[in-house]
DNA sequence: AAGTCGGGGTT
DNA sequence: AACCCAGACTT
């Protein structure tokens, strides 16, 4: 058990809290590939574009493959589309990686080679694609000891509890306070170093629920904990619920048994990843909606076949695989139809005459950056087909 | 201010 | 199944 709350404490002093956090965070920081001594701009502007919204557990199963694949911002300025998205498949807001790649093609170009340095304030580094108020302010403060506060999801709530603050901190007025609450308490001493303690002790310490106030270094100073808070702090607006969406895919077998997949356009969602060709079914309707008598498929999947191959000669089997996936504001199924096309009208999608198409095989499928539900799904029909 | 943009770990 | 993560950008 821990100790009975204080009742005297508990108004935040701006420096001794920061004080404790450092001697907290000297202690038990984690030890990551981007901190060192002395901060490499490069990697650490990779790490924190990874990290955002993103676990640090996570990124960790990226961060060294991509360092070693782009070692430095030129090699990354010059990376295309494929590779870069090939190292970053599975990490998810995928226009991260091209806005990196964009910005490391400023740097180069705009800043490398006319000031012959890198970008050292939170406004240098806030002209790059992808760098926000929060990431221009941690490059700032980790590279250049900028006194400039970060305010992310872990300093959200860390704040918000050690202030007993009841505005949600979903909105933008909740942000502001948040904002000004961090803006007093960074030092001019090691303002990266603070950042960082504060992000972990969210991270470690002070979690969403169930948070370890006995090995928290700001418990006398916390509001949340001396009122016994924590569980009702942070404060958020609730999110509206998420529609559920069907997708219907084709499965387009060459001779060889490679399948046809397509590659998604530039802009918008899961932009220049791969996938089979996939239609959604419009909204409302699920597979019954789409099955005429036949069982020949979704009609709006038999139209996108139909352009592709340029013929109506074909037919749509029954589903022959399926998969979910749960996206931040929708979630899917997707089922796979099996497409039997004449040899003709599927040998004339070469790769080289149809550039965004291209036939997937179990040997070349790390050639190609698929997006999470059609990884499962092709996953699911590959292994569906060993077991025959 | 609200919507778009991924995926995975935790509870 | 809900929640949330070292957020940015568009409308």
């Amino acid at each position: 058990m821990t100790a009975p709350p204080s009742r005297r404490q508990a108004t935040p002093h701006p420096a001794s809290t920061s004080t404790r956090l450092l001697a907290w965070y000297d202690d038990d920081h984690r030890d990551l590939p981007w901190r060192t001594d002395d901060p490499d701009p490069y990697r650490v502007w990779v790490s924190e574009i990874m990290l955002q919204q993103t676990r640090v557990d996570t990124v960790l199963r990226y961060y060294d493959r991509f360092l070693t694949a782009f070692p430095d911002v030129h090699s990354l300025a010059a990376a295309d589309d494929d590779t870069l998205l090939l190292q970053w498949e599975g990490l998810g807001y995928y226009r991260r990686a091209r806005n990196l790649r964009d910005g490391a093609k400023a740097v180069a170009s705009e800043w490398l080679d006319v000031r012959n340095r890198w970008p050292r304030t939170a406004a240098e580094w806030r002209t790059l694609p992808g760098v926000g108020a929060y990431t221009a302010a941690a490059l700032a403060s980790i590279c250049a000891n900028e006194p400039a506060a970060v305010v992310d999801g872990n300093v959200k709530r860390v704040l918000a509890r050690l202030y007993g603050l009841a505005s949600p901190i979903n909105t933008s007025a909740g942000h502001n306070v948040l904002q000004q609450r961090a803006d007093e308490l960074i030092p001019t001493g090691r303002p990266g170093d603070h950042n960082q303690a504060l992000m972990e002790l969210g991270a470690v310490v002070c979690t969403p629920r169930s948070p370890r106030c006995g090995s928290c270094p700001l418990q006398e100073a916390c509001v949340a904990f001396r009122d016994s808070r924590t569980a009702e702090l942070p404060v958020k607006r609730p999110k509206p619920a998420v529609p559920h969406h069907h997708v219907a895919a084709a499965v387009i077998r060459n001779p060889d048994g490679a399948l046809l997949i397509q590659r998604r356009p530039d802009d918008g969602m899961l932009g220049g990843l791969w996938e089979l060709p996939s239609v959604m079914l419009p909204e409302g309707t699920s597979w019954t909606d789409h099955q005429p008598d036949t069982g020949s498929g979704p009609d709006c999947l038999r139209e996108r076949v139909a352009g592709l191959l340029g013929t109506d000669t074909f037919s749509i089997g029954p589903a022959v695989a399926q998969a979910r996936h749960a996206y931040s504001h929708f979630s899917v199924e997707v089922r796979a139809y099996p497409v039997d096309a004449s040899i003709s009208s599927t040998s004339a999608l070469t790769g080289d005459t149809s550039p965004g198409l291209a036939w997937l095989t179990v040997n070349n499928r790390t050639r190609f950056a698929l997006h999470k539900v059609q990884d499962k799904l092709v996953r699911a029909f590959w292994d569906d087909q060993l077991r025959l």
